[in-house]
RNA sequence: CGGGGCGUAGCGCAGCCCGGUAGCGCGCCUGCUUUGGGAGCAGGAUGUCGGAGGUUCAAAUCCUCUCGCCCCGACCA
């Protein structure tokens, strides 16, 4: 195509409203427009990279036995009434009336329109398996959409949803769409990794997601050196501690902590490591009960454990208020011994340790050489905190590590949560009314893009993988010349002949702008025809990615791309 | 929802503290020259100063309300 009949309107300059540099350099490349916060018009150049994900998509989808359909993006709030999730998916969900009053929204995922789908036209296990994908838009109220296409309110996505007859065969599809997952992200140049999920909203028993490794990455994710376990920070586990402590009790002592208030505090004023404390930490949970949590001192609490561990929809720290009336003194002060009416738990490695510090529920006072059982009773010891760099893998695999990623995909085991609340039922060999077992796996197609950019640029724009280049070649004739207009002209119908996507700058521009602008937008190759070349009976081909140039007679620009293009495709 | 910041020409910004009727750079238009890393000269166009109220002889500037956007947090795939 040429530039000068593409809208492909580059900024010199960086936008005041862009922090992250996919955000940024997808305005200043001109491939999006914000329209409002979190919603984004996508231009020819951005909309082409978006189309190269979707193929990529497409054809794995397919390749691994899914079907494409196109599923409405509103759907009426019956639906979303049946499995719950009209309340439960709260403010996160656009909700809208018709003009007769009656409820929608603006679909954010579709378990349940796909599943009243399979209800209604599947009867028998014989039409199983079956998965169905869509490549659709989405909608979530996001709290706050940020990053451009990282985090949208409205975002394209790639949603796909198996059933099968059991768990072992719905394991099977699992297992299937997470292969397809790694041929499509490896397919699509990027480095990433997969790893162990919670399973949030969505729910299920079993989640994988897929993250693209970046240092602007979102979420922390924890990895083995040497092994294959991988986890979100969310959900990795914390292996039990080997060894307790086998100090003898120390009778247990009321000191005064005066304006000790945080963990630093009191260790800098007891002259001790915060190894040695215990922190009482109150949260108070969705239906309004408080509980105590029960951490060592270095560590930091994973609400999501908390969460799961009492069963909560949700939950948060005890506002000031609350603490001072459950714990009687302000906040810094609680601790498990004498706290009544009230659930104790705490993390493992609280069994581990003796004589350690406490609050004492009482402004400006801590015990010291407390211990369970005999100081205070909990109800449990359970992994409640959140994993970190070095802590032992519980897998065996040795140390883990911290990474930051962007999670392009995730891939659910849902089991049967949307097929009984619907009862999208079949009849079994043995004509049996079964529930259907189901996953869901999605690809955020827009955040796949913006995490390729994330992973790939310089200072001087983009530097895309050839898999995901809106363009492959950039081809920039450099004056106006009637030589060079000529060669130009030729090799671009050349490459277009051969199927290569080429971009031809057209523009009556200085040869500057020209290269600015093509570093920018990042084709991986470009061709520079100029007088100086042609003289020599050459053109130019420089790669994006290493700024390396060469000289080529035009006639062997097109073989020469072509070769370089294949290896990848 | 809490904290911070910003809305002035298409883009990036100054002016606001201390009120006097709007400016800079880039871009855009015209002409000439130039043409291998964001050209030079000359001329030109462009603003409900986010919106509404108020104070004042006079408001981009002060006051009140409101809307939008960005960042941090809570939250979230």
């Amino acid at each position: 195509m040429r530039t000068s009949q593409l809208l492909i309107p580059t900024l010199r300059e960086d936008p005041g409203e862009a922090e992250v540099v996919s955000h940024r350099l997808m305005l200043r490349a001109g491939m999006i427009r914000k329209v409002a916060a979190g919603i984004y018009t996508y231009l020819p150049l951005g909309l082409r990279v978006i189309r190269k994900i979707e193929h990529i998509i497409r054809e794995e989808m397919n390749r691994a036995g899914a079907q494409e359909v196109l599923l409405p993006i509103l759907a009426p709030a019956e639906l979303w009434k049946e499995t719950g999730r009209w309340e439960y998916y709260g403010k996160e969900l656009f909700r809208c009336h018709d003009r007769h009053e009656r409820a929608f929204c603006l679909g954010p995922t579709h378990e349940e329109v796909i599943t009243d789908l399979f209800r209604r036209e599947v009867r028998s296990y014989r039409q199983l398996p079956l998965n169905c994908y869509q490549i659709q838009t989405k909608f979530r109220d996001e709290i706050r959409p940020r990053f451009g296409l990282m985090r949208g309110r409205e975002f394209i996505m790639k949603d796909a949803y198996s059933f099968d007859v059991d768990e072992e065969h719905a394991k099977r599809s699992y297992q299937k769409m997470y292969e397809a997952y790694h041929t499509i992200f490896t397919r699509c140049g990027l480095r990433f990794r997969a790893v162990e999920a919670d399973t949030g909203l969505i729910g299920g028993t079993m989640s994988h997601e897929f993250m693209v490794l970046a240092d602007t990455g979102e979420e922390t994710i924890l990895y083995e050196e040497t092994g294959p376990y991988a986890a979100n920070v969310e959900q990795a586990a914390v292996p039990p501690p080997h060894a307790c402590s086998d100090e003898p009790l120390q009778p247990i002592e009321k000191i005064s902590t005066p304006q000790a208030k945080t963990v630093e505090d009191v260790c800098a004023y007891l002259k001790i490591p915060p190894t040695r404390l215990v922190k009482t930490l109150l949260y108070q949970l969705k239906t309004g009960d408080v509980v105590a949590v029960l951490l060592r001192g270095d560590h930091e609490a994973n609400e999501i454990k908390i969460k799961r561990y009492f069963g909560a929809a949700d939950l948060a720290l005890a506002d000031p208020k609350t603490v001072q009336s459950v714990s009687n003194a302000p906040v810094g002060f609680a601790g498990p011994v004498g706290l009544r009416n009230i659930r104790i738990v705490a993390d493992q490695a609280v069994y581990a340790m003796r004589n350690f510090v406490v609050g004492a529920n009482e402004t400006d006072a801590h015990f010291i050489n407390t211990n369970w059982d005999r100081d205070f009773t909990v109800e449990a010891f359970v992994d409640l905190r959140r994993a970190k760099s070095g802590d032992p893998s519980p897998r065996g695999g040795g140390r883990l590590r911290e990474a930051k990623g962007i999670e392009v995909g995730h891939v659910f085991l849902l089991g049967t949560k949307y097929s009984q609340a619907m009862k999208a039922t079949f009849l079994d060999q043995a004509g049996q009314e079964s529930f259907a077992v189901m996953g869901c796996y999605g690809i955020g197609v827009g955040r796949t893009a913006a995490a390729a950019i994330e992973q790939n640029h310089d200072g001087k724009g983009i530097i895309w993988p050839v898999p995901l280049a809106p363009f492959h070649v950039h081809l920039l004739p450099v004056s106006r010349a009637e030589a060079v207009e000529r060669t130009t002209r030729k090799l671009y119908h050349a490459l277009q002949d051969a199927g290569v996507d080429v971009l031809w700058d057209d523009r009556d521009e200085r040869a500057g702008v020209k290269f600015n602008d093509a570093d920018l937008i990042g084709a991986p190759f470009q061709i520079i025809v100029g007088d100086k070349g042609l003289v020599k009976g050459t053109v130019d081909l420089k790669y994006r990615q290493t700024g390396q140039t060469r000289g080529l007679a035009p006639n062997d620009v097109v073989s020469s791309i072509l070769h370089q293009l294949s290896p990848s495709q």
